[in-house]
DNA sequence: CATCTGACCTAGT
DNA sequence: AACTAGGCCAGAT
């Protein structure tokens, strides 16, 4: 099979193992995902693959996962339309106008905190 | 088949 | 500090 398809196979299975890494109650960025997965700069690619993570099994909290200013920006794309605020408020995440409170205390950085 | 778009980010001006 | 432009790459039109 092509490299490309492998590439995008590791990549998807890359970004629902760190997302699925998340703790509950912290929130992180496309970016910080794309370059901890050693990517840096498609951080597009992760919201595509994010997109299709809502059949994935086991399921990926993408919920926690917003841009670099900690903004809901997704929340749009959910099944529901307050459910991704929903959900993160029911983990203790205060959302206000679609952005995160306190977000850098939230933040979880990947590079720092999920160690293989 | 060509062009645009987008759950974004960084760097340059 | 505000703004622009470029890069990333797969889907959609």
């Amino acid at each position: 099979m092509p490299d490309q398809d492998v590439k995008v196979d590791v990549f998807q299975r890359d970004v629902f193992e760190l997302t699925r890494a998340i703790p509950s109650g912290r929130v992180t960025s496309y970016g910080a995902i794309a370059k901890s997965i050693g990517s840096a700069g498609a951080s597009r690619r992760v919201g595509w693959v994010l997109n299709t993570s809502f059949s994935a099994i086991p399921p990926v909290p993408a919920h926690r996962v917003v841009n670099r200013k900690g903004m809901l920006t997704g929340r749009m794309h959910f099944p529901e339309e307050h459910a991704m605020e929903t959900q993160l408020k029911a983990e203790g995440i205060e959302v206000k106008n679609d952005m995160v409170v306190n977000f850098e205390a939230v933040f979880w950085d990947p590079q720092v905190e999920w160690l293989d």
